[in-house]
RNA sequence: GGUCGGUUUGCCGAGUGGCUAGGCAACGGUCUGCAAAACCGUGUACACCGGUUCGAAUCCGGUACCGACCUCCA
């Protein structure tokens, strides 16, 4: 933990060295899904983006507890439905079986894309309690108000106190005023057009309700990350991230309900991660510029020409910086698809590499190395860089080729240095891009015994200039997804 | 309309006041029975107009275009 590790926190828009508030810990909420609906590629990006995050962390020797909730409850439509309620319906399932099915679903995608479990999962509807005190807290303190059984933050109140309401997402209370929408259900039950619900009086047919103090309704959206972020990691934690678009409203009115019941700042960093675009503009169902997860596995949409792996997706991501617009196209993620490839065949290679003999002997090429190694961490220390980071790693794929090839001979570097590739190139792929192996064949024994088996019967063939049988067991392999490379120490292989 | 961000070589995408980002594609070469892979070499880019500077694509101002947010949004 010697290396210092930057990030550029939202709240200041600076990049500000990182200083946990408890030395070694490291406490971290991300917002989570709703779970209404199957999860989207954008969301996918953002949960990769703080899994590199997370990852890192853990790299650098940080115990981190990492806390991602679960919406299952509260979060509105533009018409004022709850976006649960409205899709449940249409399911014909109950609320909560159409919560579980989506959660599930979410779970398995983030599976299917490598991405580390959080330490805590909370979900909304299990921290009605909570929320309800944190409603009470701020109706004590005088940052709320009750109308007809809602209660409302008082946003005009909490900035005349604190004056920060808009500081994160640098918008001005007067001006919220006159561009507030006006189709807001509720809307005239609130003093002010900046004030949000904390807590919403249910109508009749409305089944996702609980009893209050104030009326049988359900809580506000944003309430629900004030409460379990400071539940789990403590009034003040050391980072919040989310997508960007989550700012305003959701994030700005998290401070204002943390602050309005405790007084005090939740965060101490502010992360925030951009958007995925689709041939240039934001991914959005309504005009059809989207695509599923699964579409994209399959190829089967018309804005690709092919299927495209998981860990190729995660590449991709990676190759751009989570602050960055990322534009997905077509020829973007065949590019991608080749280089993760050639990034992995390093890494197969060098798995298998011994160093010959024992030498410890160093040259200027051994420095050179050591200078791509450390840059990878820098790299990562300044903000996440995963572009750079993964730059470098390229780097190394060249020095590991060579020696594979023979263009650069082992006795030019000690042992030591290639110790060092080999332990941080995997590191690096494994640990901290969080890529793996795509299928369970590179693993297994007995498939890898036959394939060496093929090739060595058809280096027999070669032997004997008996093309035609050589050519048939490259040819039937290549059909089966196996590349076969002559090389000069004999015939390998990957998968396609 | 308001706020913020962007415009980098054929594509994606980093970065920096003077020093090769990287991946993909392209072209030439090495290797190879052929192929693939790998390796070597080639490209000299930073929207436009001014300004600051010994020097700017990088800083400042303006213009154009694009995008995001402005209580659905990761």
């Amino acid at each position: 933990m010697e290396n210092k590790l930057y990030v550029y926190n939202s709240k200041t828009g600076k990049k500000e060295l990182f200083e946990p508030i408890n030395p070694g810990h490291v406490g971290m909420y991300v917002c989570g899904p709703t779970v209404y609906n199957e999860v989207h590629l954008g969301n996918v990006r953002t949960f990769v983006s703080f899994d590199i995050i997370y990852r890192y962390l853990k790299y650098l020797g940080y115990k981190v507890r990492y806390v991602r909730n679960i919406t299952d409850v509260g979060h509105l439509t533009e018409s004022g439905e709850d976006k649960v309620l409205k899709r449940a319906k249409l399911e014909q399932l109950e609320p909560m079986e159409l919560v579980q099915k989506y959660t599930n679903m979410f779970h398995e995608m983030m599976s299917i894309f490598n991405t580390l479990n959080p330490d805590i999962e909370p979900r909304a509807t299990g921290h009605l309690i909570e929320q309800m005190e944190m409603v009470q807290e701020i109706l004590d303190n005088g940052y709320a108000y009750e109308q007809n059984g809602s209660v409302y933050f008082d946003t005009l109140k909490f900035n005349k106190d604190y004056k920060s309401y808009g500081k994160l997402s640098g918008r001005k209370i007067d001006e919220l005023f006159t561009e507030t929408r006006d189709n807001l259900k509720n809307q005239d039950e609130k003093r002010h057009a900046s004030d949000f619900a904390i807590w919403m009086k249910a109508s009749d047919e409305h089944i996702m309700k609980w009893n209050s103090p104030w009326s049988v309704g359900f809580p506000g959206w944003h309430l629900e990350c004030s409460v379990m972020s400071t539940k789990y990691l403590g009034e003040t934690f050391d980072i919040h991230g989310g997508g960007n678009d989550l700012k305003f409203p959701h994030h700005e009115n998290e401070i204002a309900q943390n602050i309005g019941a405790r007084g005090v700042e939740p965060v101490k960093y502010w992360l925030h991660s951009n958007m995925l675009l689709m041939n240039g503009r934001k991914m959005s169902k309504s005009d059809g510029n989207t695509i599923s997860p699964y579409e994209l596995f399959t190829g089967n949409s018309e804005h690709v020409s092919k299927g495209y792996s998981p860990m190729a997706v995660r590449f991709f991501m990676l190759q751009s910086h989570y602050r960055s617009t990322l534009d997905l196209t077509d020829q973007a993620m065949q590019a991608a698809e080749k280089g993760y490839k050639k990034l992995m065949d390093a890494a197969q290679v060098v798995e298998n590499m011994q160093y010959p003999g024992n030498n410890n002997n160093t040259t200027d090429i051994d420095e050179k190395i050591l200078t791509i190694l450390s840059a990878m961490e820098n790299d990562m220390n300044d903000d996440f860089n995963t572009p750079k980071a993964l730059a470098d790693t390229f780097e190394l794929v060249n020095y590991i080729n060579k020696l594979k090839d023979g263009h650069l001979n082992f006795k030019e570097i000690s042992i030591d240095t290639f110790n060092k590739i080999k332990d941080t190139f995997l590191k690096f792929i494994y640990e901290v891009f969080g890529f793996r192996k795509e299928t369970a064949g590179e693993d297994n024994a007995m498939f890898e015994g036959m394939i060496e088996l093929l090739i060595s019967i058809r280096n027999e063939a070669r032997a004997n200039k008996d093309w035609a049988t050589s050519d048939l067991i490259r040819d039937k392999l290549k059909e089966l997804g196996i590349q076969l490379k002559d090389g000069k120490d004999g015939t390998g292989w990957s998968k396609i």
